[in-house]
RNA sequence: GUGGCUGUAGCUCAACAGGUUAGAGCUCUGGACUGUGGCUCCAGCGGUUGGGGGUUCGAGUCCCCUCAGCCACCCCA
């Protein structure tokens, strides 16, 4: 049997409920916020990620989906959705619009990965990005729609780590701190700090063995070494998001696994026991444009996975509310019957109400059982007896109560008991 | 990429220490009720026991390989 490949899921009609729920809230959130919707493609220019996220970094170093196309023109699956709006920003001259520029995007994300629950080959992101606005104040902002969106689907219990991990007057500064520091403890390290050190020594911070942990507490932290420009927009920062009612977790050892970061980087956390895997996270990119175009933009952002929210939805037994249309099940009995219901189902979907039937002959039980499984509100049950007297019986599938009614009547009387249960 | 656990109908699970034809509930279909759903009862459909190889008179069960899922690491969404 063939199956989807290795960390992809499909999606099923079932669970297709839990999709819409969330992209509804997120649309409209998005909307609320004045973030329009921008589509990029899901591949890219290798270079474009290559140059931006890092060639050190885990994501580009083994985990892009890369290939040569039949023009022999290096491509990859988007393995993150920032650096692609950035390009689009770029190629597109958005500079020249009323900035900041506000966007969002639903894409589908490609890592080559060890799957597990919550972490998929292929998993889907809402993201936004504000290009062109330096201030903190609009860091807030994504930081509060991204705990919006949270809340307005139903996931209580998140955490918000938050830090600030300086720019390019302050960072090369302070990891030539940390880095000699964690120098003069270099053989008590785990062999992963010790390459850490050499290739990328933020993310000693990041490390989790036992005993790496006292080097971490003691190490110069980057919220103390920031210049006086990060500081002040740290600080800004923080008092905006006071100002907000956002509370928050300070967390040095959270540096993110992209180079493009400057200042502001956040994730959220659900709030289960164990092992913590991020609902989202995102931060600042200042320095980001550069490495595409000729020019500097300043940005922001966030990206959180769908499939992940579903799932802590899930844990946390959320039910999407989706209320189920009101719907028609036409039964028919004889051929007469059926090809009139044929017609009838055809008129009944023009004018937008949602109406089943039974494709070939079946017995009423099997057709009102069929009604009843589809969850139909009414039947339409039509025999040569109601045809002959212009009549079809109008059966309420809630009630058990049913009527006749004449067929001209029909079309108007289901109308009127859609709009009824619309606003009852 | 590393270590570990688990794979039996569409779903949830049975099957003594290898032993006949791998069972049950749910779902679905049909009937009891020849034109009236949900409840009840009866019946049916549905499996290459994830796949391949091996050991054995005999493998769902033991061994090897492989695939997939899950857990921890790693990484993050």
């Amino acid at each position: 049997m063939l199956q989807t490949p290795r960390g992809t899921a499909d999606v099923l009609p079932d669970e297709q409920a839990y999709w819409s729920y969330v992209t509804a809230h997120f649309k409209s959130i998005c909307e609320s916020y004045g973030y329009g919707e921008i589509r990029t493609p899901v591949f890219e220019d290798t270079r474009l990620f290559q140059r931006t996220v890092g060639e050190g970094t885990d994501i580009v170093e083994k985990e892009m989906y890369t290939f040569a196309d039949r023009g022999g023109d290096s491509l990859t699956l988007r393995p993150e959705g920032t650096a692609p709006v950035v390009r689009a920003y770029l190629e597109h001259g958005m500079h020249r619009l009323s900035q900041p520029v506000k966007l969002s995007y639903i894409a589908s994300i490609f890592r080559y990965d060890r799957p597990q629950a919550g972490r998929l080959r292929q998993h889907h992101q809402f993201g936004v990005e504000a290009l062109g606005e330096e201030s903190a104040a609009i860091d807030a902002e994504i930081i509060g729609l991204l705990l919006h969106l949270y809340r307005s689907v139903g996931l209580t219990e998140v955490s918000l780590q938050l830090n600030s991990i300086g720019d390019a007057a302050c960072r090369p500064q302070y990891i030539e701190e940390l880095a000699s520091y964690y120098r003069s403890h270099v053989k008590a390290l785990c062999d992963n700090c010790q390459t850490r050190l050499e290739r990328n020594p933020l993310r000693l911070l990041d490390c989790k063995e036992d005993s790496c942990q006292p080097f971490i507490g003691d190490a110069p932290h980057t919220m103390e070494n920031l210049c006086g420009d990060c500081d002040a927009h740290f600080g800004v920062l923080k008092n905006s998001l006071k100002a907000m009612g956002i509370s928050y977790t300070l967390n040095h050892t959270l540096v993110r696994g992209l180079d493009y970061y400057t200042r502001t980087v956040f994730e959220v956390w659900p709030q289960t026991v164990g092992r913590q895997s991020a609902l989202g996270g995102g931060g600042r990119y200042d320095g980001l444009a550069r490495h595409i175009g000729k020019r500097d933009v300043p940005g922001i952002g966030f990206g959180t996975g769908i499939e992940r929210i579903i799932l802590n939805l899930q844990r946390q037994g959320v039910v999407p509310n989706e209320q189920q249309p009101f719907s028609v099940f036409v039964a028919t009995l004889g051929e007469r019957a059926a090809t009139y219901g044929t017609g009838l189902v055809n008129d009944l979907r023009q004018r937008g109400v949602r109406a089943l039937i039974a494709y070939r002959p079946r017995s009423l039980k099997a057709q009102l059982r069929q009604a009843g499984n589809h969850h139909a509100d009414f039947a339409v049950i039509i025999g040569d007896d109601e045809l002959a007297e212009g009549q079809v019986l109008l059966r309420n599938l809630g009630a058990s109560t049913q009527e006749n009614v004449a067929e001209s009547d029909l079309m108007q009387t289901l109308e009127r008991l859609r709009d009824a249960g619309r606003t009852g």
